[in-house]
This record gives C-alpha cells, structure tokens and sequence, in this order.
DNA sequence: CGGCTGCTTGATCGCTCTCAAATGGGGTGG
DNA sequence: CCACCCCATTTGAGAGCGATCAAGCAGCCG
C-alpha cells in the first residue's frame, strides 16, 4: 500500500466518490485498499473476466475498450487520474464488460468486492456519489450514441479531440498536446471508423494548420479551428 | 384499468428498484407517489425541462426520446410496465436529457425530488436497487453504441426489432406482434437511420417471408429468420 | 369522401470503407 | 554507433452502403 506518498486517505480526498466523507472514512478507506502499478501496456482486467474488483486512478491514463462478438475494437473512453474505473462490481455486474489497459505508467488503488460493499453500508454516501457518476457517465454514452448515429466523421472526430483536450490537453508552446499516446487506430475507435479515415482527416486538418501529429502524438495548433469543425458553424474557420 | 386493483403498494411490488423492501416501505412509498394517466401521444416530461420527477410505468409504453442540437431525432429506448424512467432526478442531474411521450394509454406513479431522497435515505437499498438499474441501463446503451460502431443497418434493426419482440412481443397466430404502435420513422431513429432505409428494408424481409408489416404495425413471422440475420450466420436462413 | 399522415419506391450521389502498397521513424540488438 | 526491423502512418484507387431528393400510393380518421 501507499509505499511513497504516505497518507492514502489524502490521495482519496480528490476523488469524487470519496467526497464529502469525513477523515474517518476516507482512512477506513485508505486502509482496505490494494495499490497497484502498471507499466505502459499493463492490463488492470480483461473483458470476460468476473467482476471483483473497483479500480481508482492515482496517476497516468487507462484505456477501457471493448471487443464486439465480430472482433471490432470499440473505446469506451479514456481515464485519467482521480477518475473510478471497473466500477461493475458496484452495481453487481459479474463480468467485466471491458478491457482496462495502461496507456502510460499508472498507479491505482483498488478494492475487492466485499471491500467495496462495506463501504457502501458504512456510508450510504458512496453509494449516492456512485449514482451520480454512472449517471453521468450514461449521460454521457448517450451523447457519443446520438453523435455517432447523426454525424458525419470528421465532426466526431473532432469533437473526440476536443473531449481529449478537456481530459488530457497540455499547454505547450504552439499549441495543446494531447498528453498520452493516442496512434490513428486509437482515434478511430474512439469515433467509430477506421484508421486510414482518420488519417486521412488529420493530414487534411495539419494542412490546414489546426493540428499537427506524428507517431502517436497529436497537437491542437488551432483549437477554435476544431470547434469550428465540431459545431455547426462553417468549416475552415481559421480562427 | 390499474386504477381498481385497490393497493398501489401491491403494484411496486413487480417494479425492481423497489424489490425486498418490505411492505412498510412499499406503504412509504406508495402513499407519496403521485399517480398520473396520460393518453397516447401524452408527454410526461421534455427535453430540457428541471429534472424533478421519478416515474414508474404500471402500464402502457413510454418513448424515451433526445433531438440533438442540429434537430436530429434519437429514440433512446422504449420502457414497459414495471420500468422506472426519468430517473435523472435520482443521481442529482439538473435536466431531463430526452422527452417521454406515450406510445398507448399509460399509467404511472412518480415522486418529486424530495420525495424520493427521502425514500432512498430511509431505504437504502432501493439506492442499491438504483445503482443495479442505472448500471444495466449503461452496458446496454454501451453495446448499443457498439453495434452501431460496427455493424450494417440491416443487422442493427433485425436487433433492434428482436429486442422489441423480448420487451413488447405479443405471440398471436402467425407470428409475433409488436404490441405498440411502431412507425418506420420510429424504427429508424431508434437504429441511427433513415425511414426510408428501414421501409426498403422491411420490404424485403417481407418479400421473404420473415416479417409482416403495416402501418405502424410490425408481425415478426419467422423469429429465427431476423435471429440469422441479427447474428452471424449466413442470411437467408429460411427456419 | 377528402385530406392527412405514414409508407413505398426509384434514381442518384457521395461519404466512407476496403484493399493494396509504399514510406518513414524509432527503438533494439549487435 | 549503426543497421535493421517493426509498427504506425500515408496515400491511391475503387466500390458500395446508405443518405438524399423526389414523387406517388394507401390506409385511416374525421
């Protein structure tokens, strides 16, 4: 457990199912949690496996993506640090519905599913902070499913970019980074099409001047140029 | 109607974010809910109105709808007897993200905000109840987000009407019966297409044997016939 | 019976997928 | 330090699914 950092509890007082909780809590907490790290590429659960285990992001970012019967890849979404992912046992799912997987180094707390269920009976307030992030993260689906099934590609690719940006954009000279590797395959099932579609749309957009990228890096140079792209206004805003 | 039937406490007792609660709280319950009728074409609450109000169907079927900011429509599910909708208010959304229009006649119960803290404070399980539903609800509109990610049109309505048949289906003879009034509009924008698409393709589902329709009216006549078409096997199958 | 609303059907267009092949950057092992 | 190999990316060509546009048709209700 928390080997470096020393208090645990104070690493939880960020994350949001954990607020409002009170020292107390946040130690009972602190003290029934494993912490785990994974190198780049590590896995946290694959996709099939049962359920037993919640997951907290200390630090880097997880991709959690599905593979459909037909063996098409699909994003779910990326986290990031002080987000809750694998949180299926706390709704009594039995299986993991995807794959949780290390886009950089990461650190985790976790906790087993008896762990979690005394949790959530010796505060209740969990259990209405759980609700309130799987309802927005249903919120939230449901806004990609309604974009996927009205918009065209380039606008849900930019509009993907843009949520990036909100999650993991780095101000740097120039531009904002997208700070994690994020390769064409990745974008595409992120939105819903194929690689060479995306590829295609980045070159055009570094054309353009509103992005440049290269091997699994993606800079925003021109970010009103994607909004441009993303709402309803004309494309080839030059901002 | 549900209207005899003497004791709504008897009637939640079938409703699943109210199971286990014993009868004092299904009394709780039932004596602050309100109950509201509305007629076909009725609506129980809009996009972007205050979310205040949870409701549970006794009977009837409810059309769970979004319009995207560009005026696309988007059905995001159809709720049956016994189904809670508008369960925004229950994670501590401001807004109702979707309109619900009845499809026939319903009938309802539903609680005001305060109503139902209250209930969930002095029954905590129905919060567990809560979390179970609203994660239910979050891996079906997931792997509907995958499906329309990654397969034809053809196969996402042969779907889509499969698990109408599993929510709504009526055996008479010949076949089965959608039980409410489904328009070719309605199909497409539950499956992320156009009515015209949809119309072509029932026509030759039709030609085939498979189904029989009309207006807003839709007799599934060979099951495994969509089943084929709906998974991946060959089409064609002639069950 | 007339009009409205939902359904059908044809024709065309174009966005996007698919297939194919070449290119290049980066890390690794020698 | 260099060469090689692997993997991400780029780019072209072509096909096809499904959207769009445009009429016409038919059941149903008033």
């Amino acid at each position: 457990m928390a080997r470096e950092q020393g208090d645990p509890s104070r690493l939880l007082a960020g994350v949001r199912i954990f607020q409002d909780l009170g020292s107390s809590a946040l130690a009972d907490a602190a003290s029934s949690a494993q912490r785990l790290r994974r190198a780049r590429g590590g896995i946290f659960f694959r996709q099939g496996q049962v359920a037993d285990r919640l997951f907290v992001l200390l630090a880097g970012r997880v991709k959690v993506s599905q593979v459909t019967p037909e063996g098409h890849q699909i994003v779910v979404r990326y986290s990031g640090a002080g987000e809750m992912f694998g949180c299926v046992p706390l709704y009594g799912g039995r299986e993991y519905p995807a794959t949780a997987a290390a886009m950089t180094e990461c650190d985790a707390l976790s906790w087993d599913r008896s762990g979690t269920d005394r949790l959530m009976e010796r505060h209740p307030r969990m259990a209405i902070h759980a609700l309130e992030l799987l309802g927005e993260e249903l919120a939230q689906v449901r806004s990609r499913y309604a974009e996927l099934a009205t918009e065209r590609v380039e606008r849900r690719v930019a509009r993907a970019l843009l949520r990036l940006v909100g999650q993991a954009g780095k101000k740097i000279e120039g531009g904002v980074l997208i700070e994690f590797p994020l390769s064409r395959q990745d974008l595409a099932e992120l939105t819903g099409t194929t690689l060479h579609t995306v590829s295609r749309i980045l070159s055009s957009w570094e054309e353009a001047g509103i992005v440049k990228s290269g091997r699994q890096r993606v800079i925003i140079r021109k970010p009103h140029g994607l909004v441009s792209i993303a709402e309803d206004l004309d494309e080839g805003g030059t901002a």
